[in-house]
DNA sequence: TTTTATTATAATAATTATATCAAATATAGT
DNA sequence: ACTATATTTGATATAATTATTATAATAAAA
């Protein structure tokens, strides 16, 4: 199911732009020329995953949206992006204080705003799916409650350490935790020097995770630390 | 990279001994002998990870110079040990109290101070990750968090180095960055006189970001160092 | 133009980080 | 106390990264 991305925006141009670029990038784009339609947008029932929202709007504006959605309970947890032509310092300081979750300033290439939108929307899911106490991707399933995990739908037997490492780093999604992090939350350690239990750790992780399957989900990144991928 | 701990002491002999504590356990050290030079250092741009805080200072007490680094929102987030010769609880109280991360009472043992460092470090990275996790300009995106680039929405492979030396590029986009301050801030460097290996690793990164776009990101300032430019 | 200083390049050597393995130790269940 | 399982440790292998060296190219200065 695609992720919907509102769009506000006046300028029918930079609305065409929005439209190729997100599309492209495999979002479902759905564009309002002003805070008002969307709203009403919103009252029909529709909903969506990000919003991008410019500043300078006719009616409504830009801040004067966000400040809206950042009240409501139902929506304050979309994330926005506020877009601006001013390249203006205090302009992003207000935006980002009236509760925007990023910004970018035109003019801004579409990769860059592609790969905001995939970060800003990554920050969400963690809270939506942490209820129930399961963490899943892809084949993967952590079901804290029950604390079993699951590969394609087949259980796997996780020992304490394998399970709260998997643990931390699904939390932890397509973000790097460096080795130290990992090792003072899955282990106690202030440890100084040299440890091959965490290799270790991971070693064994991967081989049952990976018996079932031939993706890699646990990614190395060498110097830093390791990260579970979705791709 | 290595972590720079800032320690605010009067007393030089005690300052020796940090001094060679903490380069020996791989710290990059910086010593004041009074938190108004500390501070003024703040100003003049330098960082630092950790501090290191005498109580007994002359001038601006410990306490005062904590009280302010933890109001200041540029500095709240660094963490702070107190170190104190009066093995007094309620200074260390105080201390803690006045929103300091950690304590310990003079004399103290190296590998305890460094201990103490490495526990406090550890919990410092969630905060300062939150900030700007994606860095673009153009076709190139990086994003921190997942330490990872892109150049037109693909995703490039870079190593440690050269990914630190992109980093410090983006941040400082159309700025020139001396081969000094690179060399001090992706190396370890004070070193003074030849290396290439600089030139190898802008070499490397040029044809990584190049191999899919022919447009010059990284230029050459003669005499001078580098700059990622824009145009 | 010639000289000099600086940077680029390529090939190779050295270093470092991680992966893997086997064995030792610890822990829990019976 | 005995077993089975889990975890840690240290040694070694592998692979990836980084540094070094020598040489070429280039820009600036004389």
């Amino acid at each position: 199911m695609k992720q919907v991305i509102f769009v506000v925006e006046d300028d029918a141009g930079i609305m065409g732009l929005y439209a190729m670029a997100l599309e492209n990038a495999g979002f479902e784009f759905c564009g309002f020329n002003s805070a008002e339609d969307m709203f009403a947008s919103f009252a029909n029932g529709k909903r969506c995953d990000l919003i991008i929202l410019d500043i300078m709007l006719p009616g409504m504006s830009g801040l004067d949206a966000l400040a809206r959605l950042k009240q409501s309970s139902d929506y304050s947890a979309i994330p926005v992006i506020i877009a601006s032509a001013k390249d203006d310092e205090k302009n992003k300081i207000g935006g980002l204080d009236a509760g925007a979750d990023d910004y970018v300033s035109k003019p801004f290439s579409m990769n860059e705003l592609v790969a905001r939108i995939r970060a800003n929307l990554r920050k969400a899911p963690v809270a939506a799916e942490k209820e129930g106490d399961v963490l899943a991707y892809g084949d993967i399933v952590i079901n804290d409650r029950e604390h079993e995990v699951h590969v394609n739908g087949q259980p796997v037997q996780l020992t304490l350490k394998e399970y709260n490492l998997l643990h931390l780093l699904m939390e932890n999604i397509d973000t790097v935790v460096k080795r130290d992090r990992i090792l003072s939350v899955v282990w106690d350690y202030d440890y100084v020097g040299e440890t091959r239990t965490l290799d270790m750790h991971i070693k064994s992780l991967r081989s049952k995770l990976g018996e079932k399957t031939d993706k890699q989900y646990i990614v190395t990144v060498r110097g830093v630390g390791y990260k579970f991928s979705k791709i």
